[in-house]
RNA sequence: GGGCGUAUAGCUCAGUGGUAGAGCACUUCGUUGACAUCGAAGGGGUCACAAGUUCGAACCUUGUUACGCCCA
């Protein structure tokens, strides 16, 4: 069947993905031919995601590394997966919900909510899956992951037990004391309303403002302030009764706990330790902070002065942890202010009293809401608004002179000073959740919690000793300066999709109000009805425990109750929705005891947390939990740790770090040996891809147009180790011209019945210099490619493949082939033939790493009746092809033949033109050189003969190693053109010369360069002189004529 | 402000101490029996700047400048 002209990518792509599945190519182990595993997890793309050229290139690169292995004989594994990515895919259902009038995530309640995301999962799950296949990721489908398998409520299809391994970590962490709940600072999504990762908030700069405002005094005090320049003169002074305060969210003022300023800012000093006013909320209850000293405020930057909000903002919270200041917690989950808690005036005498020295707790602080009751249940911005303006009013801002310009009723313009509060405009880094694009809050709320700084020490520790290998080397950095600064990791998320905590929590029977007065071991009716009322049960505390299920769990709180006093040592542990549900319960179950007396009848209610893992913690267990840890078998277990982690450097902290740290505290093993980290895929430019922008590429529309293999390879291309990814549509179009020239190549290979007696388990051994010739840089480009993989170069080996492929094979194989196979005998037609196919077999075998489906489309199609190509073994020959004396000739030949070709060309020479060409002198070497190739230089160089002569008048001299021939063209060349050729010549070879000889007469030189590098230039140098000699030669002979 | 990088041909980038490279773009020529998604020939660089180490520096060191990314 002969070839069509070009290869039909859009045909022959599904085809041939198609017939791979068909043959199990990418089943773990095929085409095993050793016991050594190699594996590679994929970087789970989100269940919602969609193919971007980040996938591409991340996958292009996964795949090249796997395909390479498996054709090597690795028992080879491709795990591939999805994340269930727990804010993303809500978000999209609860959009599907509303566009389809279905109810609202709300209505529907947990459960049938759920049920929706596991159809949308059923539906849509797959879009990426069959994306992946479209680039030609040889995955084995058959294993595919997701991180949510195995959870309550999963529906046939996503039996498998990632669920489990991830509660069984959390459990045996919290079993150790690795996980712990606490209240801290978090970043809020107040549209989501839920707590999110660092990951998930973009800092974007944003057009702020910075406001100004007097906090006065406490009881009128007075002070000067003064300001001296460097050398200590003073510049301005000036009587005070405030302390001048910037800040870009003057709401948050009503939570403030103190004024900080410099322990050295000298401006401060008489009044550090004084108290001060927050300037605004009831007159009647204006609250007073403290003006404390901290490391933390810029003396350079503002007034010097900050204000400290501990519980909404980062900053803040480490100054006011370091000060013991109260946190006062202003906004609802929704991001308004506050409702809940004490009044307004409550709140601030007890606030008043913390002041004062009364000791508080964490609970006692949260209950006070010091939202003044008119702004109560306002939004955090309208707040804002409300604040400035009252402060304002009451002439507490700082003011400033402005001068404007005002136009009269006659047009006549003016100008006009006032007095303004001093509001600066400026450019501020806000915060913004990555999916909601709203403004994120700090927020002070209870979360979960991973002690992160006690499972780092063997992350650290294996990444320093070399365990873990990180690439490129500035990644190891990275790793370092995050893991030894790290903080608590937050695991719990205010969300229904995912993983809900496995931690079940019960009333503190424990506590004061559950004691038995008389301590005879039995509550009597005035002691359970004092447990009943208002400031009993109700206000308790909870106590807490961990276990994978309720059956595993309720023992734990039946043991807690066995010291109580009867009957509550009697109860029976039953599972409630949650608090309120419980209160209930437990007081209906008292009440009607105390009427029956019957403790059998005695119920204790727990509740589940009802918040589920942050995302990243599930796909922290990547590695072991797709492979079915901890029920795994040898048939997985023998998978890991894995081999190579390729993903972006954004997600090094994020995702590979906590693997580290997880797969090291549960397995003791580091989960992969190396990393391989890329940067993120930008446009031809530079510019990140945005919709916005418009300059996003779709890979799909890529693939469509180009093929898969053009895109692949123009990834392998780019990836450089560390290097920055600029994507171009014009390179991509740049390697799919190249799939054409392969195609064209077997092509002509095929016209020439290279492939009918055609044997591929023959290593050709031929006679012709061009065959041997390029058997031997086969096997370079061989080297090269292996070499070249192993280091991760891949960008080295898709250029050794196109320079052999393109620049030797097509460029002069080809080419040289043409007398062989037009005008040579039956033999060297046959070696021609099988050589050629061998090497076409060879160039399809290493590029099928990086080009996969070209590759098995020629594969199949020159020669049917084998293995597929991604199921074949990749060559092992090494340096013994390489014939040096052939590699010499054809060096020899394809130099003379550019050397005739070149100055053909500059003298203007027609280019079909064929000319005649004297040999004037030449050394034995090259007269065979000459005698085994001179059908190829003669059709190459288009000569129409060869005579032997002394140098004829106003020839052209071809130079070449070991000899000299003459292009006799008097009359037809212009000498004075030809002349300034010469001189050119001369004139670059006198500068390598100056250089050469200025080495090789310095001693030092001499004495301390290598043998090598000093032998090398000295060769050189005789070869560039004879070169000169040659050259000045021929000018001396222009110079007769002209 | 802290951390990590980058600066080489018009563009995009390779280049780990020994004669500055590739692809694209550009110029000239070419319907030579695979391929115009092609072929041949060519032009184009003070390797950001400065100092140092070295027989020798694009490469190592220090500083300067500019830019990028991450974190605050």
């Amino acid at each position: 069947m002969a070839l069509e002209k070009t290869f039909d990518a859009q045909e022959a792509e599904a085809r041939i993905y198609k017939a791979w599945e068909e043959a199990g190519a990418f089943k773990a182990g095929a085409h095993k031919k050793r016991d050594e595993t190699f594996t590679i997890m994929i970087p789970p793309p989100n269940v919602t995601g969609a193919l971007h050229v980040g996938h591409a290139f991340n996958n292009t690169i996964q795949d090249i590394l796997v395909r390479w292995h498996r054709m090597r004989g690795f028992d080879t594994l491709w795990q591939p997966g999805q994340d269930h990515a727990g804010i993303a895919t809500q978000l999209m259902v609860e959009k599907e919900l509303a566009k389809t009038q279905q109810p609202s995530r709300a209505e529907l309640g947990r459960e049938a909510f759920l049920e929706k995301v596991w159809e949308w999962k059923g539906k849509y799950g797959s879009t990426i899956i069959n994306q992946l296949k479209r680039l030609g990721s040889s995955c084995d489908w058959s294993r595919n992951a997701f991180t949510m398998s195995g959870a309550p409520g999963a529906p046939a299809g996503e039996e498998g037990n990632f669920h489990d391994a991830v509660i069984k970590v959390f459990v045996d962490m919290y079993e150790k004391g690795l996980i712990y709940r606490g209240k801290r600072l978090v970043n809020w999504d107040p549209h989501f309303e839920t707590a999110i990762s660092d990951l998930e908030v973009e800092n974007i700069e944003v057009a702020g403002h910075m406001w100004h405002f007097k906090y006065p005094l406490a009881g009128g005090e007075t002070y000067t302030y003064v300001e001296k320049d460097e050398d200590g003169n003073v510049v301005f002074s000036e009587e005070r009764d405030y302390i001048s305060i910037a800040t870009t969210r003057p709401e948050t003022m009503l939570g403030d706990g103190a004024v900080a300023v410099h322990p050295d800012d000298e401006r401060y000093a008489p009044i550090v330790g004084k108290l001060c006013e927050i300037p605004v909320g009831p007159k009647e209850h204006r609250r007073l902070i403290p003006i404390i000293t901290d490391e933390y405020p810029d003396m350079t930057f503002g007034s010097g002065a900050v204000k400290i909000t501990g519980a909404h903002d980062f900053n803040d919270y480490q100054v006011a942890k370091r000060g013991n200041l109260p946190m006062y917690r202003l906004m609802d989950t929704k991001g308004a202010m506050r409702e809940d808690g004490l009044s307004y005036q409550d709140s601030a005498l007890l606030a008043a009293e913390i002041l004062a020295g009364k000791p508080f707790t964490e609970t006692e602080v949260d209950s006070i809401n010091l939202v003044p009751d008119h702004l109560r249940g306002l939004d955090r911005f309208e707040a804002r608004k409300q604040v400035i303006a009252e402060i304002n009013a009451e002439g507490l801002a700082v003011m400033t002179t402005v001068t404007k310009k005002v136009k009269d009723e006659d047009g006549k313009e003016s100008e006009v000073s006032e007095t303004v509060p001093y509001v600066e405009d400026k450019p501020i880094m806000q915060p913004f959740g990555d999916r909601s694009k709203v403004v994120i809050e700090p927020m002070l709320t209870d979360q979960w919690y991973v002690d992160a700084e006690k499972v780092v020490g063997p992350a650290l520790d294996a990444v320093r000793s070399g365990r873990t290998k990180i690439m490129p080397e500035s990644g190891e950095k990275t790793y370092y300066h995050w893991l030894e600064n790290i903080e608590p990791w937050c695991i719990s998320r205010q969300l229904w999709w995912g993983h809900q905590i496995p931690v079940w929590y019960g009333l503190d029977l424990s506590a004061p109000n559950f004691q038995d007065d008389e301590g005879d071991g039995a509550l009597d009716e005035v002691e359970l009805i004092k447990l009943l009322t208002e400031g009993g049960m109700l206000h308790s505390g909870t106590v807490h425990h961990c276990a994978a299920d309720f059956e595993a769990v309720h023992g734990k709180f039946f043991a807690d109750m066995a010291d109580l006093p009867t009957p509550l040592n009697h109860c029976r542990v039953v599972e409630v929705a949650n608090r309120h549900e419980a209160n209930e319960l437990f007081a209906s179950s008292l009440a009607e005891y105390n009427v029956t007396q019957d403790p059998t009848k005695l119920v204790y209610p727990i509740w589940r947390d009802a918040d589920v893992l942050d995302t990243w913690f599930s796909s922290g267990l990547w590695p072991i939990g797709t492979l079915g840890w901890p029920n795994w078998d040898e048939s997985t277990s023998k998978y890991f740790p894995t081999d190579v982690l390729v993903t972006g450097f954004d997600i090094l902290f994020f995702w590979v770090a906590r693997m580290m740290m997880m797969q090291l505290a549960v397995t003791g093993e580091v989960p992969f040996h190396t990393v391989y980290l890329h940067q993120l895929v930008r446009d031809e430019k530079g510019k990140k891809m945005s919709k916005t922008t418009g300059n996003v590429i779709d890979p799909l529309e890529i693939i469509d147009e180009f093929g898969a293999d053009a895109l692949r390879f123009t990834n392998a291309s780019m990836a450089s180790i560390g290097g920055v990814l600029k994507l171009s549509v014009d390179r991509i179009k740049g390697y799919r011209n190249f799939t054409t020239k392969i195609w064209n190549a077997a092509r002509f290979a095929e016209m020439n019945e290279v492939f009918e007696n055609y044997d591929p388990t023959v290593i050709p051994t031929p006679e012709a210099t061009v065959n041997k010739w390029i058997v031997g840089e086969t096997a370079k480009v061989l080297k090269e490619v292996d070499a070249a993989f192993a280091d991760y170069r891949f960008n080295d080996a898709a250029n050794a493949l196109y320079a052999f492929v393109w620049g030797k094979f097509c460029d002069w194989y080809v080419e040289l082939s043409k007398p062989l196979f037009y005008d040579g005998d039956d033999a060297t037609k046959a070696e021609t033939r099988q050589t050629m196919g061998w090497v076409l077999d060879q160039a399809l075998t290493m590029l099928h790493p990086i080009m996969p489906f070209i590759t098995e489309e020629l594969w199949g199609t020159v020669h049917g009746a084998r293995d597929m190509l991604a199921v074949s073994d990749w060559p092992t020959y090494g340096d013994d092809l390489i014939d040096p004396a052939a590699d010499a000739e054809m060096n020899w030949v394809i130099d003379l033949i550019e050397s005739i070709r070149s100055s053909r060309a500059e003298v203007h020479v027609p280019a079909g033109l064929k000319i005649p060409m004297v040999q004037v002198e030449l050394d034995d070497a090259g007269k065979t050189a000459w005698a085994n190739n001179e059908a190829m230089i003669m059709k190459l160089a288009r000569l129409d003969s060869l005579s032997e002569g002394p140098m004829p008048k106003g020839a052209i001299t071809i130079s070449v190693a070991g000899g000299t021939f003459a292009l006799p063209l008097e009359g037809v060349i212009d000498i004075a053109e030809e002349k300034a050729r010469l001189e050119k010549a001369l004139g670059k070879l006198a500068k390598e010369l100056g250089g050469l000889r200025g080495r090789l007469n310095n001693p030092k030189f001499v004495a301390s360069a290598p043998e090598e590098v000093v032998a090398e230039a000295q060769e050189n140098l005789a070869a560039r002189e004879e070169e000169e000699a040659k050259l000045k030669a021929a000018l001396a002979r222009l110079a007769e004529i002209a």
